[in-house]
DNA sequence: AAACCCCACAACCGCAGACGG
DNA sequence: GCCGTCTGCGGTTGTGGGGTT
């Protein structure tokens, strides 16, 4: 048993059932205060001291995912898009350090972004090969591992990435040699399959424009938001700075009667 | 209008690495 | 060096909304 799930079991026998599922807007606003007062690094000690009763990492997620200031909203541009493809390309599953590159997006929208794009790019190609070909294609039917399910349901195969087997962990890395090695009973990987569907996107990016070298992904700033967020209307990038600004800082203490989000120094802050 | 499907998004889980005692 | 604790990452699942049949 981990110590997570021994902590688990501690709190509810302390009768602290941890809370899971939707974040709601009080709990937001809760989060965003703790994290202005202590800073976005101590996630156990904040779900603690917030009496969320949620864990460290809900609290994380939720503050990195959702409540980070400067978050971008909405869809992906065409600019984001063609990066992501040109990094996943490159770095494979790497979806934090894909994310790095696009301030704004979260690994975790990145992620979503791609499954569902690549789900559809397979789907496509799986149509376009079944009515160009039923016998000839080199996607063979009696090769299970591009057998693209009939369901669109979660599908293993796209654990694979770019053209370099990038993983953080020696676990990853195996489970990517352990799907190419599924994926390849007859000398064709997955791998193979994801870099032919990124090619097909490549050969058309290159078509109409010149390829982003890696310091064009360094020099790539987003453009202005364009819709405020409530982010905006607090803190600006402010917040940003946060950890370098421990004392002058402003934070979230509610909503005024227009709905935007009002600003006080924490020590004006009473949370009961 | 109802049923179904698809997509986008939010959130959880498991694991590994980092770090401090 | 070991162990406990915590954080971060990648994978997966659940769900709500909008579009289509």
């Amino acid at each position: 048993m981990s110590w997570w799930e021994r902590r688990k079991e501690q709190k509810m026998v302390e009768g602290q059932e941890i809370r899971k599922g939707p974040w709601t807007e009080q709990e937001d606003i809760q989060l965003i205060c703790f994290v202005g007062l202590f800073g976005d690094r101590r996630w156990d000690f904040i779900a603690k001291v917030s009496g969320l009763n949620r864990t460290g990492k809900s609290c994380r997620l939720r503050w990195v995912n959702y409540l980070h200031p400067g978050l971008k909203r909405g869809k992906m541009t065409a600019q984001e898009e063609r990066l992501v493809l040109e990094l996943h390309n490159k770095w494979g599953n790497r979806w934090s350090k894909i994310a790095r590159k696009l301030p704004g997006r979260t690994d975790n929208e990145i992620k979503n972004y791609w499954r569902t794009h690549m789900r559809k790019k397979a789907q496509e190609k799986r149509r376009a090969l079944s009515s160009s070909s039923s016998s000839s294609s080199s996607y063979s039917s009696n090769n299970p591992a591009v057998e693209f399910p009939a369901d669109t349901g979660p599908v293993k195969f796209f654990d694979s990435g770019g053209s370099e087997i990038s993983a953080s962990s020696p676990s990853t890395k195996k489970k990517m040699v352990e799907n190419q090695e599924l994926g390849d009973p007859n000398g064709f990987s997955m791998d193979d399959i994801w870099k032919d569907i990124d090619l097909s996107d490549h050969e058309s990016l290159t078509m109409n424009q010149d390829v982003y070298s890696e310091e064009d992904c360094n020099n790539f700033s987003c453009p202005a938001l364009t819709s405020p967020t409530p982010w905006d209307y607090y803190c600006g990038d402010s917040m940003w700075r946060m950890e370098e600004e421990e004392e002058s800082k402003l934070i979230f203490s509610g909503y005024d009667h227009n709905g935007r989000p009002r600003l006080a120094q924490p020590n004006q802050i009473f949370f009961y």
